[in-house]
RNA sequence: GCGGAUGUGGUGAAAUGGUAGACACGCCAGACUUAGGAUCUGGUGCCGCAAGGUGUGGAGGUUCAAGUCCUCUCAUCCGCACCA
């Protein structure tokens, strides 16, 4: 047979198409797979990072399939988003048609490739649909305190003209377009992660063997727990005075209350109350306000690049000497972590030390070495012994650590604490192509929750996108509603929200059936039946942010009673990035190749087999268009061979002793195929390895020329490779077998019973010669084979030992 | 600085302590062909005519046996990073 791929391609695409041959039953009592991967933005055109992507994940699900699951395999699109935007002002589209067009194109795309998605239950997040269930959802978080709004210093991106979350924010810039963010005081929307940090944390065991233990540690170091005391810092009279009476105190924390007698100066971050009463009522001089105006206003990686502060002329009283403590302002010390303040011991801190040495502020040691000196030219940051600390002296200052936290407890003056480093996230976009928060300022009423019954709160479709400003509060009468409370004239919210949102609760909505689609986000039953998402597949660069969003949405779900799990994704399988002359393939690099170029040249199914053979899923895969021709030259010769098969509708039984060595080494190498695809797709998913096998199978069927072993083996291959390669497996599959082959299969012990084995003979052990023993030798018989056979390495030596690795090789240790 | 990953032929890679380099790409030689950027056959880690030696970033160690386990070290990449 002649392979042509964009015929049968396109046969199979219509098959599956007419035969809706990929949609879940809706019989829950069938064992189930749901495989997902990440749904993409509709940028346009798929790149080869999604080629990737979806090939592994519908892989995963037609095993699946061929293993008697009930599978879902759903795919959406992540389509909120400000390049929508980007393109309205770069090319006058409105964001709503440039969306939907290249879902449109992109949709065409995955059909080329032949993934199995589920059609019916395919969705676009900016669908009105979408909008309705999702803020429902937030106006039930917003009853539970868990959506709040507050006034805030925020990261806001001038280029792009929003508010973006810590999490948003790389390296100082903005993750979407690397503009440097500034500080900007707004009233924002925040959704209370932080009240489930410890358990975001602490079900990170959960998923300890299902996800990699990279993206593990990363969330935990993300969500940052640390224990240590919190106390108050009592200012002195005086300084009390000097500010008028209002503060008397403040709070610090610290990890290492054991080096609380090392406390030589204390420090406020720049936007500490404190100063900024100081700035207001005109307490410091005009040099240092300027000063510390700079501090606040620098950008993160200015702040960072070397340490600068000033002197208060505060003091506070050190709560165990009752000596007098300054307290400086310094730009290291962060706002939005802890309090906002810290106890400066600059003997056991880097920063500490830094600063003090700048500032010429004194340096007392409070810790020694367990062994040697100490080194008074650097910060002693490791743990030792207690000195110069009073009672606590000769301590070991890490046991220490909870003697002087119940020390502070017991005389009432400060408490064991736990603080993290994340944050609240923060979900108000001031833009247009987002899902709008359904609420409502009203004068008299405050801020009021839209009714549920009047979502969803859609956008309108007129508007004006310049770049400048939010087109919704720009809108002539989009904003102007009545009051869901008391009715009066009111003015709708006009932020939208971040698409975090949407992308933290698709896999849930891909759980309901058809038939309820319109009435309601999902039923407990389709939940439960389908979750948790088996295999969940994307990019690394999801680590922190999706994957964290996903697990706290999760978390709230459970908590508003929708769904009685805790995690959402059982297994993660985090796909490595695309590479060519590499480097990541992009635009700018000019080093990009287009999947809808290679499907028309060489078809979906080479460029499956491609990318599946050239690497390990997790692995860089370094693209090579010599290596596509390969894969393509495979994919004719496996269609071609296959005029060797007789036709038939079931397996050949073969009576494996009466064949030749050649038959009998194809059969023992299709069965290795097969035996390795159970392992590849249950446990290892390295697929490279899997087509090498069948690649093995196929060079040891073509040595031979009995055409019932043929049968078998594509048999067996044709439904090990469907997965990877399916429209030339169905293809091949009907025509010579009916399809009856594309099931579970048994592995045949007999074919790897051999009558001589093939050892290797090592002396100590390095490989010297190999030998053929019959099956059931002795031992001795075995070593006396060995021994002839590296005879010239035993000469005037004498043989200590010799180990036998059963079917494996023969050590003979020798001496002298 | 902290954390993680990776390091094996000319290239992508394989090897679940037991014959390193499977399977491919590329290259070389041959066959077929009007032709070959098609197809088929054979060869291909390195040094060496060969016998043989040598070889998984480097140095040690454990073991009868190490790419694999342990210690140290170098390089590259990724993530985090003044979090008190």
């Amino acid at each position: 047979m002649n392979y042509s791929p964009s015929i049968i391609e396109a046969k199979w695409q219509k098959f599956w198409a007419e035969h809706k041959s990929f949609e879940p039953s809706e019989d829950f009592t069938q064992p189930k797979k749901y495989i997902l991967s990440m749904f993409p933005f509709p940028s346009g055109r798929l790149h080869m990072g999604h080629v990737r992507n979806y090939t592994l994940s519908d892989t995963f699900a037609r095993y699946y399939r061929q293993q008697g699951f009930n599978v879902l395999h759903p795919i959406g699109f992540d389509s909120f988003g400000m390049p929508a935007e980007n393109a309205a002002i770069k090319n006058g589209s409105h964001p709503k048609t440039w969306t939907y067009d290249n879902i449109d194109y992109m949709k065409k795309e995955f059909a080329s490739l032949g993934f199995s998605f589920s059609k019916e239950r395919e969705l676009a997040t900016s669908d009105e649909l979408y909008t309705k269930f999702e803020q429902g959802f937030i106006i039930d978080m917003y009853e539970r305190g868990l959506l709040y709004r507050k006034e805030g210093m925020l990261n806001w991106c001038p280029h792009d003209l929003t508010v973006l979350a810590n999490e948003q924010v790389v390296d100082g810039c903005c993750w979407r377009c690397d503009t440097p963010i500034v500080k900007k005081e707004m009233n924002q929307y925040y959704f209370k992660i932080t009240h489930y940090a410890d358990e975001l944390l602490e079900d990170l065991k959960k998923l300890e063997g299902g996800w990699p233990k990279q993206v593990l540690t990363m969330q935990e170091n993300w969500i940052g727990k640390s224990n240590g005391l919190a106390f108050d810092l009592l200012l002195d009279e005086a300084s009390q005075a000097t500010l008028g009476g209002q503060f008397d105190r403040f709070d610090v924390f610290t990890t290492r209350p054991d080096t609380i007698y090392g406390v030589s100066y204390t420090a406020l971050a720049p936007e500490h109350p404190i100063v900024s009463y100081m700035i207001e009522n005109a307490l410091l001089s005009a040099t240092v306000i300027e000063q510390i105006k700079a501090m606040k206003n620098s950008s993160s990686i200015d702040r960072q690049k070397e340490k600068s502060g000033v002197a208060l002329g505060l003091n506070v009283i050190h709560p165990l000497t009752h000596k007098t403590v300054p307290v400086w302002v310094a730009n290291f010390v962060l706002m939005d972590y802890g309090s906002g303040a810290v106890m400066a011991v600059p003997a056991h801190d880097d920063r500490d030390f830094d600063f003090a040495q700048k500032y010429d502020l004194p340096i007392h040691a409070v810790i020694k070495p367990l062994e040697g000196e100490l080194d008074l030219s650097k910060a002693y940051t490791d743990a030792g012994i207690m000195v110069n600390s009073q009672a606590f002296d000769g301590l070991n200052s890490k046991a220490a650590q909870a003697k002087v936290i119940e020390h502070f407890e017991s005389l009432k003056i400060g408490q064991k604490t736990t603080n993290y480093k994340l944050k609240d996230w923060g979900v108000s976009r001031q833009r247009y192509w987002g899902a709008p928060l359904p609420f409502v300022h009203c004068e008299e009423c405050g801020l009021v929750m839209e009714k549920k019954a009047n979502l969803p709160i859609a956008l309108p479709h007129d508007i004006e996108i310049t770049g400048e400003g939010n087109p919704l509060e720009k809108h002539p009468t989009w904003k102007h509603c009545k009051c869901p409370k008391c009715g009066k004239d009111a003015v709708r919210e006009t932020d939208t929200m971040d698409t975090f949102v949407e992308s933290s609760w698709y896999f849930l909505r891909f759980c309901a059936s058809p038939e309820n689609w319109e009435s309601q986000a999902f039923s407990a039953e389709q939940i439960q039946y389908w979750m948790g998402v088996d295999h969940y597949i994307g990019g690394i660069e999801h680590a922190i942010l999706h994957l964290l969003y996903a697990r706290f949405f999760t978390k709230v779900f459970r908590d508003l009673g929708y769904i009685e799990f805790d995690e959402p994704f059982e297994k993660l399988l985090t796909q490595g990035m695309v590479l060519k002359d590499g480097a990541k393939m992009s635009k700018s690099k000019g080093n990009t190749v287009d999947p809808d170029a290679i499907i028309e040249k060489y078809g979906a199914d080479t460029a499956r087999l491609f990318i599946l053979f050239a690497a390990p899923p997790t692995q860089e895969l370094e693209w090579n268009d010599s290596a596509v021709e390969g894969a393509f030259r495979f994919l004719r010769r496996f269609s071609e061979r296959s005029q060797n098969v007789n036709t038939t509708h079931v397996i050949p039984i073969i009576d494996h002793a009466s064949l030749t060595k050649e038959e009998k080494h194809a059969r023992k190498k299709v069965y290795e195929a097969l035996k390795r695809a159970q392992e590849v797709f249950v446990e290892r998913y390295t697929f490279n390895t899997l087509i090498a096998g069948v690649m093995e199978a196929m060079n040891a069927l073509n040595e031979q020329s009995n055409s019932e072993i043929w049968s078998e083996g594509y048999w067996i291959l044709t439904s090990i490779m469907e997965p990877i390669i399916p429209h030339l497996c169905w293809e091949l599959s009907t025509t010579l077998f009916g399809r009856a082959n594309l099931t579970q299969h048994c592995v045949l012990d007999e074919v790897f019973e051999v009558d001589t084995l093939v050892l290797g003979v090592s002396v100590n052990g390095k490989n010297r010669a190999t030998i053929d023993v019959a099956v059931g030798a002795s031992e001795d018989a075995m070593i006396a084979l060995a021994t002839a056979a590296v005879e010239k390495w035993l000469e005037d030596k004498t043989i200590v030992k010799t180990i036998i690795v059963p079917a494996k090789l023969v050590n003979i240790v020798i001496k002298g």
